[in-house]
DNA sequence: AAATAAAATTAGTCTTGACTAATTTTATTT
DNA sequence: AAATAAAATTAGTCAAGACTAATTTTATTT
């Protein structure tokens, strides 16, 4: 089995496969983990050794058959645990990413499935991201963002792109959850601001940033 | 906070303390964790240092007030996920010491309250250990064995001794469980084996070693 | 009391996974 | 094409936490 360390390169790997399209390169994921460059290369290394990633100057870093299953399992623990914490124990979204982050690594061959059916077998989690199944298939992830919407428009929260405290506490201050329905009254031109109605409340401005965020239906 | 060595440590030195009333020795952590005494005498330093422990040649190493609050709060995370597992997620009992193991160093500061809170706040762990409250007080261990009945006596099982897989899959062999009655039939006087009858069924007969690792109520 | 055995400790090594600093390779400007 | 900047890599260091082997201290026998 995989270490801790292991496994988190893993997951960021993968996660930085599914989010941009581009080249995985060591800067890129020294970035996305708060490491040094110097540091993912000697990891790249030990991945590569285990055969779960390969590694080519031109195609940068790319997972196995065998990197993809094992990142898939841990981002599905990951993120039956986020239900867990939010639906049993009654945590608010924007406290659940750092205690999952730690649960994810449990090692038992069953916890998952188990887990899993306890929960009643949840297509997404909190933050309506896609929670593998078992065999590895799981739902699609969403990707109209707020600022894909027209004026005028209407649309229902389905998802965040963007996990941290910061962005959830901030949703949570405007009333924001999975399922509100939001309707895009103007677009400011000079910085892409954008005006919106919350529910059908009053009139709010958000930044460009916060509409990119954002995951919709239209 | 600890690391994830420190808290094992701790809960160690907890349960020999608890254990045996008697002196605690390098050799005996040693013994208890499977590491070598030097590496012991390591962490010793470092848990001296942090003022978790105190260690005198005469006295042997002592939990220090703030090192038993802490292994204390350990253990509460253990037999709360223990249950959980048991009760929740369907696991045999012979299955969740190793996973709680695990599951033990999961740092949260509110998680173990919420845990408690949704299991219904239980008092005894699912091998019969009482799990200590939010405030560290606890529901008194059971202390007779079924190696103390007299021969013709009825007992009531409450908690076993040993939790190593081995023994609990030969208790689901034997079809015994938490409140299962047994009567004393016959003590062998040869080597102290025990006859009993489990449940009012055909007589069988066990080893001293295994009446030592069963708790009994009268 | 001396001899022996056991326990504790020290010294030194190893692996993991991080780091910094220096260097080399690759990409981008001018 | 040369100069410059950025990215990748190498070399060397460090801390945690384990180990072995050697030594010292303490306990037990004879
Ligand atoms: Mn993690
Ligand atoms: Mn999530
Ligand atoms: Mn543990
Ligand atoms: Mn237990």
């Amino acid at each position: 089995m995989h270490t801790l360390s292991e496994e988190n390169y893993l997951k960021c790997i993968y996660r930085l496969w599914h989010d941009k399209g581009q080249k995985i390169t060591p800067t890129a994921i020294a970035e996305s983990l708060g490491n040094n460059p110097a540091s993912v290369v000697d990891m790249i290394r030990k991945l590569t050794d285990k055969q779960l990633i390969s590694y080519d100057k031109k195609k940068g870093v790319e997972l196995t058959a065998q990197g993809q299953k094992d990142a898939t399992l841990i981002v599905r623990r990951h993120r039956l645990w986020e239900v867990f914490l939010l639906e049993k124990l009654g945590y608010h979204w924007d406290e659940i990413h750092d205690i999952a982050e730690e649960l994810e690594h449990i090692k038992d061959a069953t916890l998952a499935d188990r887990l899993d059916k306890f929960l009643g077998f949840p297509e997404y989690d909190p933050h309506g991201d896609p929670i593998p199944k078992a065999n590895g298939k799981m739902a699609k992830r969403f990707s109209t963002t707020l600022a894909d919407v027209k004026t005028g428009g209407s649309c229902r929260v389905v998802a965040v792109k963007d996990t941290t405290s910061q962005f959830l506490q901030y949703l949570v201050k405007l009333d924001i959850n999975i399922g509100t329905k939001i309707q895009l009254i103007e677009e400011i031109p000079f910085d892409s601001s954008l005006v919106i109605s919350i529910n059908g409340a009053e009139h709010k401005t958000v930044s460009q940033k916060f509409g990119e965020s954002l995951l919709i239906d239209m």
